[in-house]
DNA sequence: GTCTATAAGGGGATAGAC
DNA sequence: GTCTATCCCCTTATAGAC
């Protein structure tokens, strides 16, 4: 009897390769390891991802794509002010921060471990890294705080800040708390 | 007749894997291409580091303990105010990164790539970063600013974040001064 | 005795074939 | 799904040059 085709599979092969990929980085985790959680075979896989970078492009961009909603919908929720919205930004990342499965910023992570090489990931994270900067930017601008820019660049540097302690320090309440808090006094 | 042997083999190899592992990352990087660049025959470079892992630990301590000789040197030229001595640790540090050869922090990029993974290599980088840190509340303490904790906190934070940013936005000048000027009213 | 050059073993990677 | 082709990785063994 012939099995109908899995409609679901192209999902499952994407979802395993996020859960690996953000977790072990994409040179730590081979093809047959992300099958293999996928629970699917292998030309299956490969029908809906012809090579690992077209897999390790599409769970970068769906990855960060959630990132940019997550920050747009803190944002929706924190109302009119752009400086709340701002702290709102700051507090889902912290979150993220502080959670469990933080494992650092999946873009950051991605160029420190290409080294910048000219590549597609490459691309698709530092085009995520720009939007959140001038996003940033404009929600400073719209604060009327004086020096906007430097206000910005000030509190951009924070949230990198923040992202790389996640990684080798691990989650760290005081330290996130105490970024916050500096940002909210660059707002005042 | 019997050859001589060459005692600058090891540092050759030393130097040629710091080059490279520092550019391209320790997985982006075979002995292969260590052992072409360091211009010296197979068993010669594996008689004198018997493994990669051997040889990525010996390239981060180094490395690191040359970073963290630097740190010291800029300090001890600083004089003896504390606060002096935190700002030439940070301008040194700010060098680096605005040089072109800047490609991240060695001992971050490290746990990035191993993903915390319980290998000596992230220990020696783990090691680096806690005497960093220590070293600097120390400082901070000593200036008698109020709060010095939290300062020193905030302080790691912007250094943090000047490393992060380095690798993915390149050397940017005004952003680094940005950083730099922020730490110094964090000690005012 | 010391080093270089080359081949080869054993494993795991991507990718495709059946 | 399994099996295979091909490649590259780390590492060791072999053979020859100085």
């Amino acid at each position: 009897m012939p099995r109908v085709a899995d409609p679901q599979a192209r999902d499952r092969v994407l979802d395993a390769a996020t859960w690996l990929f953000y977790e072990r980085g994409t040179r730590g985790v081979g093809m047959n390891e992300v099958i293999t959680v996928a629970g699917c075979g292998k030309n299956l896989a490969y029908s809906h991802f012809p090579s690992k970078d077209d897999l390790v492009a599409e769970y970068l961009q769906r990855f960060l794509d959630a990132r940019e909603q997550a920050a747009v919908a803190a944002a929706a929720a924190a109302g009119p002010d752009p400086k709340r919205q701002i702290i709102a930004i700051l507090t889902e990342a912290a979150e993220q921060i502080l959670s469990p499965r933080f494992r650092g910023c999946a873009a950051r992570n991605y160029v420190v471990e290409s080294r910048g090489a000219p590549d597609r990931g490459t691309e698709i994270a530092r085009a995520y890294l720009r939007r959140a900067r001038r996003a940033l930017r404009k929600r400073v601008a719209a604060t009327g705080v004086a020096e906007p820019e430097r206000v910005a660049d000030r509190i951009w540097i924070v949230m990198e800040g923040l992202y790389s302690m996640g990684v080798h320090l691990g989650p760290r309440r005081d330290l996130v708390t105490e970024g916050l808090s500096l940002v909210e006094e660059l707002l005042r």
